[in-house]
DNA sequence: CGCGTTCTTGATGGGGATCAAGGTGAGTGG
DNA sequence: CCACTCACCTTGATCCCCATCAAGAACGCG
């Protein structure tokens, strides 16, 4: 095996639990068996069983749900290293249905009983899963617009550093302003027009999908964030 | 041991998995050791260690999260039956508060590894809490004020009915209108018109802390609700 | 009875929705 | 190489839902 450099899928999964150079293998080798998801493919349906969990390998998708008029919400944003259908309950049912936002490559991940490790890692991204809802659901119950960007694109930030994924605050986001607007319970029109006031503020720039969030500490204190910590043992 | 009807706690847990007669002795022992927190108590910090679940047996808390402002967001009722603080990761912390909104009993709920009973109850609640968040995301992002209000009164009667709580609608909530408000994402000026105006389009009656929901169906239609559905092998 | 919490009501204002066009850019095909 | 198209972004005008501010009424409760 040569020494490279780790994906970002791996790179956020074995920094969620301690792992061995055996664990390390199975984790290659389960992602060597990956798949390819075209953009707008489910990869979940609401109320539909669950067969088995998703790790995914590269790409974004969504867990979103439509209302019967018609109305969306995007609960999350799932990112490389991210695992979807994580369920402990006997037949469990999807609660939400996931779609591909780009083309995306998933695996199945290995089974959290071939190594403590994985239980641990799987557990640890579960209670971080937690945690970004919880955070959700206080953006769209308490903040105002810009707040619910600013903060969102610092969690995606925070999040895709763990994946090696953002550097500084740059990152890259595959997202329209339609779907940042189905988000944070905004209309796009509205997204369209806060962002061109971050731009202006200084806060942020956002060509293409390249954003670069420019004093991220002086935003974390504008919008009241703070680092989730689902663990003691570790800066996570 | 006296034959008697089952306490709202005790029957919630047993109908989320199948429960042996030795599993029931092992939950009432459990339930025996209860405690009791009085109001406004905290039963868990944000951001500090947890050490040992707890079930709720009677009463209601919360989980809450307070901005630096001060602002308050309520993310989720806990209410008899429920589980406070489950985790599997190591060296878990807290990512929200949990407050007792009534004088409420707690105990420490028997070890998932007593019996794969519990472990199987444990999941499924898990999953259903997981499902009222993304429920409740959805209400914040999408949903009109009156819409949230109504939606947010059928789950409060579900997840109610399920521990016996809730008989044809009518159900006991100890919650002002500004605990209501913070929940909601609105003021609890504006809950005090919704709910007036609810009330005189007939839709439900609120005296004191009873509610009832007077006609259940057709405010499920109304605000495009479904029931969570978690299982493929319960009513649940 | 007095007092704090909660509920209620009115007046006013603003943040964001809605409606409607037009602009931009990348891909497509003749 | 240029029209064409489609998705996305941008901008302006108008409206309304809900926040805010303020004050009174009702309700427990010691």
């Amino acid at each position: 095996m040569r020494t490279r450099v780790a994906l970002p899928a791996q790179l956020r999964l074995t920094r969620l639990a301690h792992f061995t150079p055996a664990d390390e293998i199975t984790l290659a080798y389960a992602m060597s068996q990956a798949r390819i998801v075209r953009a707008r493919r489910e990869l979940q349906s609401d109320g539909r069983p669950i067969t088995e969990p998703q790790l995914i390998v590269d790409g974004w998708a969504a867990r979103i749900r439509l209302m019967p008029d018609g109305r969306r919400q995007i609960m999350s944003f799932l990112l490389p290293g991210d695992l979807i259908g994580l369920c402990h309950q006997p037949a469990p049912v999807a609660i939400s249905t996931v779609i591909a936002l780009t083309e995306i490559t998933v695996c199945t991940p290995p089974s959290p009983c071939e190594s403590p490790t994985f239980a641990e890692a799987y557990a640890t991204s579960e209670a971080l899963d937690e945690a970004y809802l919880l955070a959700h659901i206080t953006r769209l119950g308490q903040m105002a617009a810009r707040e619910r960007i600013l903060d969102l694109l610092l969690e995606l930030d925070e999040r895709l550093e763990l994946a090696g994924l953002s550097q500084h605050g740059r990152f890259r986001v595959p997202l329209t302003q339609e779907l940042l607007g189905d988000t944070l319970g905004l209309t796009s029109v509205h997204i369209n027009r806060m962002l061109q006031q971050a731009r202006q503020m200084g806060d942020l720039t956002w060509k293409g999908d390249r954003v670069e969030l420019h004093d991220r500490p002086a935003l974390m204190a504008a919008v009241g964030r703070v680092r989730p910590r689902v663990r003691a043992d570790m800066q996570i």
